[in-house]
DNA sequence: AGCACGCCGACT
DNA sequence: GTCGGCGTGCTC
């Protein structure tokens, strides 16, 4: 073909099957991984130069690119990454460089500061606040309006008059980095043996390679300081560093822990940043003023240029799947992007994954083991109640030992925790009248009572009705039920039982993150006695005084046949747990279970992991599950039950014949509808080096297109089967 | 992703 | 008679 360089692809960020072909017109200098402007229909949209166009299109369907963004190009290994992140989950290439093309103010050049200086003369009339101004600009150094206005406390409109009056001078300065760059020398910290022989085992992985090292220790071992190091090794090689956590547990304890080591704060990406503050990061990480990012799954798709580290802290964490738009999971994609960018990962968890323990088994990633008999001594000692024998009276859900056990932390000055890791107040509404059952008009599950906010409120769309005084069946006012317990409900017992300690909630939907940071913040103070809190309270966080912690149920999430099932009840168990018990004071754990004898609950009390681990993977290996196989899920969902499962039948029927490829379903999903829509799912199974991505391509690009509201979602390696 | 085009129900 | 519902297809 011929090469054309006033022709370029271009890849839209828009959800086409390709890049499209533009000219670029006389004077424009553009190179693979330049960020354009083009006209696509009647908009301009943002794109990305991808190389020489790919196809031919008539030339009176080109049209030129617009313009250059003044900003250097995304590296080659980011445009890989969007390549085979597209290419694995089955998503348009331009919808994945959408999740780079995040932050469009970030291309713009970025606004001056005004700033004010003195001129010297002195206005006719000088008023109190006037000459607050002027004193402060002493130095004749200008200083930023917002700074000026912060310091004096007068109006920004007092500056403009000193303006008018020709006593100031309007200056624009260059805006200042978003985040300085952080010293790998500020404060180097002083390793134990172990740590430093953990540090000295990741940076022996080749700097300029491709590998991954898996950071595993229990909590509050240390794991932190030793990742640090590491990053501290990265930027003094020149290269930029990302730290990814878990959404929630972006919190001030991490970010103070940088600022502490690094001499100062990290640049952040997380949702809850204004758009000025993503534009900065984002171009400041293009630019290179930005050398690392602590940031949440999202951070993955930030455009480095010379990225040397990825770390991934609680690498187990649910979190890091993506479900909306792109389908992803950021710990496998994080690690392809290592390898394109022939970079370092570490890998950290006190509960790794079942994946990663594998990978690190047979010798994939480097297994760093950091043990810390400080902190193994400060883990908990762990007792199953055995709800069977010595459960709570009916209507209570805190387990008479529990309670006791509550009630000597209480009295030592101690803190006490009590887990459910269910939001609202009781999943179920009953009328023991008629025997009516609240569910929600749009999906296949139960209303669930928010009693603090007087709703039912369905956790799959959202949809919320007022908590109603008579049935809505029968209109008998009497008998409409709670049944079950949600963490206001334990609270409510609780308070009680335990009226004098000092209570504190946490769950998701009980405030902002904000919020939820300043009550993590109060914890940590110890200005709670006692906390009664969701999944939420088991990640990351240091409560320093706290000694007994109560699992009101184990069980939960044992339930469903999920193939990870056991694997995410260890770990979220065990990270709840390991809240209990710090520093001088060991602690002890309760688990309430109806299973004392499952395989998990086993290990926990015994405290043998490897032993869960072994289990797991052996019961993993024998089904073909991951990591000893693939999945995809094929999730089909359309207005009506009987049309989803029509089409699922039909896509099933075309399958094509592939070696080693098992294919289960349809079935309905186990929430069969949600906001409306019936979902059912195929399953298809393979082994470990089958490329199941394309066969699913494959398959679904020969089979019978959808129509209406039929919709087909590929979900590769699905982690639950919800 | 948007946006227009086009084909079937209730209304100023 | 048309306003507008959204299903379908196209954008270099």
């Amino acid at each position: 073909m011929e090469i054309r360089p006033d022709i370029v692809a271009v890849m839209v960020g828009v959800a086409v099957e390709g890049p499209y072909s533009y000219r670029v017109p006389a004077g424009m200098a553009v190179t693979r991984g330049s960020i354009v402007a083009v006209p696509l229909g009647p908009r301009l949209i943002q794109g990305v130069v991808w190389g020489p166009p790919k196809d031919m299109v008539a030339h009176n369907r080109l049209r030129d690119i617009s313009y250059a963004y003044e900003v250097p190009p995304l590296s080659e290994e980011l445009l890989k990454l969007v390549e085979w992140v597209a290419r694995y989950t089955l998503s348009a290439p331009g919808q994945v460089l959408r999740a780079v093309l995040r932050s469009t103010e970030a291309l713009d050049t970025p606004k001056p500061i005004v700033a004010f200086r003195r001129t010297g003369h002195e206005p006719e009339k000088l008023t109190p606040a006037r000459l607050r101004v002027l004193d402060a600009l002493m130095d004749d150094r200008p200083w930023p309006k917002a700074e000026l206005v912060g310091v004096t406390g007068v109006s920004a409109s007092v500056i403009e008059g000193l303006e008018r009056a020709g006593a100031l001078e309007r200056i624009e300065i260059a805006a200042p980095p978003i985040a300085l760059p952080p010293d790998p020398d500020s404060a180097i910290a002083t390793l134990s043996p172990a740590q430093s022989e953990a540090l000295g085992r990741i940076l022996a992985l080749d700097p300029h390679r491709f590998g991954v090292a898996l950071l595993d220790g229990v909590t509050g071992g240390g794991k932190t300081e030793v990742f640090f190091e590491a990053v501290a090794d990265t930027l003094r090689a020149g290269r930029q560093a990302l730290i990814l956590l878990p959404e929630i547990a972006l919190t001030n304890t991490f970010i103070s822990r940088f600022t502490k080591r690094f001499g100062t704060r990290p640049a952040e990406w997380h949702s809850d940043m204004t758009p000025a503050q993503r534009a900065k990061v984002w171009r400041g990480v293009l630019d290179g003023t930005v050398r690392a990012v602590v940031g949440a799954r999202s951070a993955l798709f930030l455009p480095f240029r010379e990225l040397g580290m990825l770390v991934l802290d609680e690498e187990h964490d649910g979190a890091y799947k993506q479900a909306d738009g792109i389908t992803y999971h950021a710990r496998d994609m994080a690690v392809v992007r290592a390898h394109l960018a022939n970079a370092r990962v570490i890998l950290s968890s006190a509960t790794p994954s079942v994946e990663t323990r594998n990978n690190a088994n047979v010798g994939r990633y480097s297994h760093v083991l950091l043990t810390s008999r400080f902190a193994e001594a400060a883990m908990p000692d762990i007792t199953a109640i055995d709800m069977r024998m010595d459960g709570p009276e009916k209507g209570e859900w805190i387990a008479p030992q529990l309670a006791r056990e509550v009630f000597g932390a209480l009295d030592r000055g101690e803190q006490a925790l009590l887990f459910l890791n269910r939001r609202g107040y009781a999943p179920l509404t009953l009328c023991r009248s008629c025997g009516h059952q609240y569910q929600c008009p749009d999906c296949s599950a139960w209303m669930v009572e928010h009693r603090f906010r007087g709703v039912l409120m369905c956790h799959h769309c959202g949809h919320e009705v007022r908590t109603p005084n008579v049935c809505a069946k029968c209109g008998d006012a009497e008998n409409l039920t709670a049944v079950g317990p949600g963490i206001e409900r334990v609270a409510e017992e609780a308070a009680i039982r335990f009226p004098d300690a000092r209570r504190v909630i946490l769950s998701s939907d009980l405030g902002s993150n904000k919020q939820l940071r300043e009550r993590f913040a109060e914890i940590e103070r110890g200005e709670f006695d006692l906390i009664i809190g969701t999944q939420l309270v088991s990640k990351g966080h240091h409560f320093e005084k706290l000694t007994v912690v109560g699992v009101l149920d184990a069980d939960l999430g044992l339930a469903h046949g999920d193939p990870r099932a056991a694997e995410k009840t260890f770990q979220i168990l065990t990270q709840v747990a390991g809240r209990a018990g710090r520093a001088s004071r060991s602690g002890k754990a309760f688990l309430q279970t109806y299973h004392p004898d499952h395989p998990v609950m086993k290990a926990m009390v015994s405290g043998d992991r490897e032993a869960f681990y072994a289990h797991e993977l052996t019961a993993r290996e024998a089904g073909g599950l991951p990591p000893f196989g693939r999945l995809a899920a094929l999730i089909v969902s359309a207005n009506e039950h009987e049309v989803a499962m029509a089409y699922a039948k039909k896509l099933l029927s075309a399958a094509p014949m592939a070696d080693g490829v098992r294919l289960f379903g349809p079935a309905d999903a186990p929430v069969a509808m949600v906001r409306g829509r019936y979902r059912v799912r195929l399953l298809a199974q393979s082994g470990k080096d089958f490329d199941l991505s394309g066969y699913v391509r494959f398959w679904l690009g020969s089979a019978e297109k959808t129509t209406g509201n039929l919709r087909v979602q590929v979900d590769i390696d699905p982690m639950s089967f919800m």
